[in-house]
RNA sequence: GCCGAGAUAGCCUAGCCCGGCCAAGGCGGUAGAUUCGAAAUCUACUGUCCUCACGGACACGGGAGUUCAAAUCUCCCUCUCGGCGCCA
């Protein structure tokens, strides 16, 4: 949320974040106008107030002097003043309502760094690594959802059965392997300095508002039915909201959490080739960071973050690029993103490297500044005499585990079909080295004639 | 789920029965005075909004109501604590 005192005094800012973020459907000059209106009522509104006070306690002093026939005047006053107080308050009461309303919809503005863009062709790329050393690679890689099946390590067709399209079983070295990711990752940000959460999954509605989920996104999320609870979309709304209406001291800045959570996405109407096999699914499981910081230093902290989340997939040997994001690509939230994509060779897209395959969206790290603390009521005290003040608050993802399978599954691909474990994943697997599969289960097994 | 008790400023606490006279007091913090310096002491400041300002309004967990007037009375909600029940 915007700080009204701000919009009212640079509305040329407003006006430019909204056109560079290609946001069309809110009415700009009505917020002004209703800000202007209740600022004139709220000045009325208090003035009756005074004179209402006034008389009030007169009544009280005239009723304790005994003299009754004066104080039943005040009280007439006192009477009519009520109902044109009531009047005005009514009118100013339903402007800040409404204000209210629309200024949750405004959204942040970009940081005078981020290039203006209309689209994600207009996103930059800032670099590029781990491509100079690359893995001797088969062929033919095997995307991973074809992989995934005949090693018998993802089962997306049993998950529809029990849940839906969208969903997927991992099982054994799969299923491993997603442990072995999220132990591996915990652990590196745990040396980074991260102090870890397990958050409560269902969040309710306050918490998706202070984060910006709501009132604007309401669609992608999963609604509890008879509930004022909705299925964690990142761990990013728990986390944020967690010191939500405090006052933090400034000793205790920064703080750096990090949470794994499943994350649950409604991802309406996305499906097609691009989204094959578990790159985009209504579940997934996702370590987050965040970090809650003074503002002064919310783009330090950015750049660290960045590197905090890269360092995973340095550690995996894992080629990625970055990719600063255009305007008209921030989020509603966010005032500054970057994007770590993985490198995925087992489907060709046209966006892809030179080397083939595909970039996958790993991380989005992204600088909020007071945004979300606005929204949520994140403050701190920088000085003991002080008032409080809104900090910053940023987040990265550190990683999300689907696509960094899927990175592993094609870019560590063997030639007989299958996967060789990244060193530093294999203390988290008992020492295992390569990914063999598993022999496949029930009367569909036998048509493919491996069993007699 | 049931019964009971509670929620007051950054923190701790009084006021609530019995409505009216700045929400009293303490702690912590900042500045000043004092001191060679410190401790102690004293003084001022230490929530939000509107206003260029003077000033004013608001704020006692949240909301609604009663009243000329609500921290105080009534109702609803949220959360905390205690007891009982249920439960992995």
């Amino acid at each position: 949320m915007l700080d009204r005192n701000y919009i009212r005094d640079h509305p040329d800012e407003v006006r430019a974040a909204l056109e560079q973020k290609g946001v069309e459907d809110v009415d700009f000059d009505a917020i002004l106008d209703y800000d202007e209106e209740w600022r004139e009522l709220k000045a009325r509104g208090d003035d009756l107030r005074h004179e209402r006070n006034q008389v009030s306690s007169k009544i009280g002093e005239l009723k304790q002097a005994g003299e009754h026939e004066e104080a039943d005047e005040a009280i007439e006053t006192s009477q009519e003043l009520k109902a044109e107080l009531e009047s005005v308050e009514d009118r100013a009461a339903e402007l800040e309502a409404k204000l209210d309303d629309l200024l949750l919809e405004l959204p942040q503005i970009p940081h005078e760094d981020v290039p203006v863009g209309d689209s994600e062709d207009d996103n930059r790329e800032r670099r590029r690594e781990g491509f100079d050393d690359l893995r001797e690679l088969p062929e033919e890689v095997t995307p991973h959802y074809e992989l995934g099946e005949e090693l018998d390590i993802i089962d997306e067709a049993r998950a529809a059965k029990t849940t839906g399209s969208g969903f997927y079983f991992l099982k054994g070295e799969g299923a491993q392997l997603e442990y072995a990711l999220l132990q591996f990752m915990l652990e590196l940000h745990r040396e980074q300095g991260y102090v870890d959460l397990f958050p409560p999954i269902p969040v309710n509605s306050e918490s998706m508002t202070g984060t910006g989920q709501l009132p604007k996104f309401a669609e992608d999320a999963y609604k509890l039915e008879g509930e004022d609870l909705w299925l964690c979309p990142t761990a990013e709304v728990p986390v944020t909201n967690m010191y939500r209406d405090d006052i933090l001291l400034k000793e205790d800045l920064p703080i750096k959490h990090q949470a794994y959570t499943p994350n649950f996405r409604r991802e309406a109407g996305e499906h097609g080739t691009e989204t094959r096999g578990i790159v985009r699914v209504h579940q997934f499981n996702k370590v987050e960071m965040v970090n809650f910081v003074e503002p002064d230093t919310s783009y330090e902290a950015f750049d660290r973050l960045v590197d905090e989340a890269e360092e995973v997939l340095r550690r995996l040997d894992l080629p990625y690029r970055i990719l600063e994001m255009c305007t008209a690509d921030l989020g509603f939230t966010q005032a500054k993103k970057y994007d770590i994509e993985v490198w995925a060779p087992g489907d060709e897209m046209d966006d892809g490297p030179e080397e083939g395959g595909r970039w996958l969206e790993v991380s989005s790290v992204s600088n909020f500044e007071d945004f979300q603390a606005r929204r949520a009521g994140l403050r701190y005290r920088p000085e003991r005499h002080e008032s409080a003040e809104y900090i910053h608050t940023l987040n990265g993802s550190g990683l999300a585990l689907p696509r960094v399978m899927v990175a592993i599954l094609e870019y560590y691909q063997n030639d007989d079909g299958t996967v060789t474990i990244p060193e530093p994943l294999r203390p988290y697997m008992g020492g295992k080295e390569v990914i063999e599969g598993h022999e496949p289960v029930g009367e569909s097994a036998l048509g493919a004639g491996e069993k007699d």
